[in-house]
DNA sequence: CCCTGATTCGC
DNA sequence: GCGAATCAGG
């Protein structure tokens, strides 16, 4: 793809608004979130701001020029070690915290014969943060605030879940006995 | 492993 | 100029 002048102004835009790179070149299209990264670059358009300290601690420019990359000269490596401190009464994680509220969170259209299927429990992910191994069965309305996806892992290039794939795809006879 | 942005450098 | 490969970090 060729970064035309309004694929640049829409890049513009969107980095702007805080979108990820892999976000853009999703809704660009055609270009990869290394492609956005490196025209934000040369655009010389702000970075994004470092949340407090480590900034680009002066990087060693990257092992000089792997061109023919033998696998040979990535043997040895810093190991870098830190004390992981999480402090003694640290609270839950923010996965945790989410599961908690996840409890009442579907509003699925849910089976009559529902009793007896589980319903997994959404991660309720954002839009920018549905991949390709995510469920992307949508939950709630996408005027309201509350909205997400399921985000559950798919299967490999499935575009949901198990769960919902069976909602998503019924065969004919369970669909009619169900309504 | 998922993701993020930053950088280098062959093309 | 472009962007894959790579790095560093969450």
């Amino acid at each position: 793809m060729n970064w035309t002048d309004e694929r640049v102004e829409k890049l513009k835009k969107l980095w702007s608004e805080g979108l990820s790179a892999s976000q853009i070149a999703a809704q660009l299209g055609g270009v990869s979130r290394n492609a956005v990264i490196g025209k934000v670059h040369r655009l010389n358009l702000p970075g994004r701001a470092k949340t407090g300290g480590t900034q680009a601690a002066a990087r060693p420019k990257r092992p000089a020029a792997p061109a023919p990359r033998p696998a040979a000269a990535f043997a040895a490596r810093p190991a870098t070690q830190r004390a992981a401190a999480r402090p003694a009464g640290a609270g839950l994680s923010k996965d945790e915290i989410d599961a908690v509220f996840d409890g009442a969170a579907d509003q699925l259209p849910v089976p009559a014969n529902a009793n007896s299927i589980v319903v997994p429990m959404s991660r309720r992910l954002e839009l920018t943060q549905l991949t390709e191994r995510t469920c992307k069965w949508p939950i709630g309305d996408p005027l309201n605030e509350d909205f997400h996806f399921c985000g559950n892992e798919s299967p490999d290039n499935s575009p949901y879940c198990t769960y919902h794939q069976r909602l998503a795809y019924q065969p004919s006879a369970e669909r009619r006995r169900m309504r």
